[in-house]
Parts: structure tokens; sequence; C-alpha cells
DNA sequence: ACAGCGCTTTGATTCACATCAAGAAAACGA
DNA sequence: TCGTTTTCTTGATGTGAATCAAAGCGCTGT
């Protein structure tokens, strides 16, 4: 339950260069000296285990993160032990943005699988911000995703019911998991139930509810972690509320 | 109900330099020179009528704005018609960050009042963030205040009931007025109850209700907009959800 | 392989809040 | 100013989801 020592744990050599996923993380748009500066100035490849936490609110080191593998939570926790997960972030998104403010995370960030990822000083990151514009502005869409994601769930949470808020938690994820290569109509959950509900508002009992009658609906199948959509029409029209096309939403 | 043509409404000739908001302000800790350069860039008070709105989601031209009088409410809406507002913005506050992902704002800004605000196109914005550092420094800052905001209000629509949620908000409002110079026990709500309780996630006979109740408590005392807090600490007992001194957080 | 534990599902009951309905009070407009 | 409209409050009723309770299932490790 407590911070990895990042320092302590191995650097791999696997470069942004090779990175499958520098498209979707800072590196897009850097041209190859820009590029060598980011590598330089980040840790790559540090390993989390399973459980640990990447950063606690309030820690005084901060930095921004990029999930290589694995899939990461950020929670929100009040002082009589209640939690909201805040956001899931799987391979190439970014987080850490929370600490811009006053210098500290405001939230935690436990790992829900063995996970890599690179981390960037925020030192190192202002830094880089200063010397390459291409970098900001790759920084500022980063941002201006994690804010569009943020207001999405406010959406879901404040106007619409159990049933649609799982509808457009899936759609999400199938729409994520295609834009990143992989089968938009059967994927792997990365978290336990109890965390979906919790993200979602609601009580794991109502959760595992709404997975069972959307598989009675034929919309989907589900078997432990697995989920098959069936009828991705049906989900999509249940998750109308979603405005933009999904992209880059959780 | 369209979008006023900026363009159109008189700059005012009232300037950073004397504003009484610099210092909640972007220009926080820009010395004489970088100042100049800031105002040379921005729309100097531009007036926008009650229910007028500063912009529409997908909006082509974007911008950052700051409140200096009056009023301002974000929020998203589906196809349906429901809404969910996002955020209010006071005198002193800052909007407009939603568009860094995708060059289009990705909400809408309505004034609840009429309302003063200065504005910032993007490009400017985005050149001067380059020019100056403590201009980047202080936009960061703003980032991370905007991503706190909307992280305490996902944690009151996901784990409050609705009584926590009123007395959450109250406690934040009354701390921003201590920090504006106003009074902290005794304010007017700038806002209907129609748009505080789809804010909050409820409905409007809810909202009604928990009103009533802190007064039959006696924590407050309401009569139409006016707000008088009667025990402070009873109020933030109620919201002791909230976790941060719950400053720049509404 | 088995025991034990945590995770998930399902069922029964309760409750907080939404909805429906109506009246009172402000705000608005002519 | 008065009449109309909008906003707000209060009451009665219904319901979606939480809670309580318990059983099934899949991992864990030895």
């Amino acid at each position: 339950m407590k911070t990895v020592p990042l320092h302590s744990t191995k650097k791999a050599a696997i470069a942004c260069h090779n990175c499958s996923l520098s498209e979707l993380c800072l590196p897009r748009g850097l041209t190859r000296e820009e590029l060598d500066l980011l590598e330089n100035s980040i840790n790559k490849t540090v390993k989390i285990k399973k459980k640990d936490y990447l950063f606690h609110r309030d820690d005084n080191q901060h930095a921004i993160f990029a999930v290589k593998a694995g899939a990461v939570k950020t929670s929100l926790s009040t002082p009589d032990g209640e939690e909201q997960i805040l956001g899931f972030y799987l391979p190439g998104d970014l987080l850490g943005f929370d600490a811009f403010a006053h210098d500290r995370h405001t939230c935690d960030a436990q790992a829900l699988d063995d996970t890599l990822v690179c981390e960037l000083s925020m030192e190192n990151f202002q830094e880089l911000c200063g010397k390459l514009p291409a970098m900001r502005g790759q920084m500022m869409r980063q941002i201006g995703t994690e804010i569009e994601r943020e207001q999405m769930l406010l959406l879901t949470l404040g106007q619409m019911r159990t049933e649609e808020r799982l509808a457009t938690f899936l759609s999400s994820l199938s729409e994520r998991n295609r834009e990143r290569g992989f089968s938009a109509n059967e994927f792997n959950l990365p978290m336990a139930r109890h965390d979906l509900a919790n993200y979602l508002g609601m009580a794991v009992e109502t959760l595992s509810r709404m997975f069972s009658r959307l598989q009675e609906e034929n919309i989907i199948s589900v078997q432990h972690r697995l989920v098959k959509i069936a009828d991705m029409s049906r989900l999509k029209q249940l998750a109308h509320h979603t405005c933009r096309p999904a992209s880059d939403v959780l």
C-alpha cells in the first residue's frame, strides 16, 4: 500500500523512437532532435506492481506518467474512507495533470495490474514545455482530453440512470479499443466490479444487475471480465446521451 | 440564444494594471513588461448580456475568458435535450480550457447575468505561453484548479447524498467569497434553483427541500437567492466529505 | 487437490429521491 | 399599476437503486 520508490525500479531500454504508443503520447509531432531531448528527461519503463501506487495525494514528488502496459486508476477519498474513482488509464494514456495547481497530486493513483509506465518529473516537464513548442501543444491537447473526459463523466453521473451509465462506459471502452487497434467487440475489463461500480457511482450489486440485464437483452455477453458486444447499435442507442463521437473519452 | 459577436462590443479602458482581480487572474506573477504584452493581446471588458452565450460547443472561434463581473455557467447537453451544468464562473475565474484538445469548445458557456469578461484568443494565448514562462506557469495553475474543481464535483455527484451536496456547495461558495474579500456568512447565489439543482445532480424540488431542511436545522437561512450561514461549523461538518481546505474550489 | 478467501451474482426489503400536482411568491412586461 | 409568466416551495405518491442477506464461483497458495 506504499508508494513505490521509483528510482529503485530498473530502466529498460525501450525508447520513444520504438514505442508503439508514441503517436498517442507526448512524442506526437516532435522532430527527431526534440524526441532525443524528451527521451533524456524521462524514466523509461518503470515497473509498478499490481496494487502499488504511482503516487499519493499530497506527495511532494510529482510527475507526469505515461502508461505503456497494464492499467491505473486514480481516486479521491474522503476522511471517512469513502472514495470516488476518477479515471482509468490504459496504455497510451497520460496522467498526473492534477498536480498543476498546487505542486502536489490531488488524488491517488494505483496500479490495477502489473503496469509499465514512463515517468517525466514535473521539473523536466516544465523545462521541455518551455523549449519545445510542439511538446507544449501536445501537452495542451492531452490536458484538454483529460478535461473532456471528466466533463463526460460529470454528465454520466449527473444525468444518466444506471443502465445508461454502463452502456456509455462499455461503448467508450469499445471505441478506445478500436482506436488502439484492438477488437471493438470483444475485450477484457481492466478493473474489478467494485472499481467500476464506484467509478459509475452505483452499488456493486446494481452494476452486476445491469450487466445481467444487458446480457438478457442480448446486447452483450459477459463472463468474469470478458465482455463481448453482440449488438453495438443497440448499445450505442442506450448510451445515446454521449455527445461527441466518443473518441479519446473513456 | 445566439453567440454574441464579441468584436461588436466595445473595449473599455480598464487595464490589467488597475484590475482588482489581477492577482487571481493570468497577470499574477508577471513583470510590468510582460503585463504590457498580455494587455495588448486581450479584449478588455467585453460586455455580455444575461442569457447570451460566450461560446457554444463546436464554435470554431475559441478563446480563454476571464470573468470581471457577473457570472457564467458552462454546460454539456445531450441530443435529447438534457443538460449537465459543469461549472459556475465568478469574478476572477477563467474559463475556456475545454477547447485545448480539439480546437473547439466542448461545452456551452452562458451568462447568468449581465457580465463583463476579458477575452484572450487561443492564438494569442498560445503565443504568450511560448514567450512568457511566468504566464505558462500561471496558466498551468489555472488548469490545475479547473481539474481539481471537476474532480471535487465528481466526488460530490458520485458519493454524496443530496443534503451533503448542498452543504458542500454552500461551504465552497462561502470560502470563495471570503477569499475574494466578501462576507463568508452572507451572500447572494448567482444562479437560479434550476441551475443549481442540475449542477448538483438532483431535482429542483429536492434542492428546495434541502434548503428548507438546512433552514429548519438552523444551519442557514434563505430567502430567494440570499443565503445567510448561521452555523458554519455544522455546515462544514455536513460537508465533511470535502477534502482540501476547499480553496479555489467551487 | 483441496481448503479458504475474495469476488460476483441473485433475491428480498427498504429508502432516498424523482415525479406528479398544486399553490405561493417574485419577476417581468405592457 | 396590474396581469401574466416564471420561479420557488410544499405535499402526496411512486420507483430506481441502495442495502441487507446469502449462495455460487473462481483464485490463491500450500
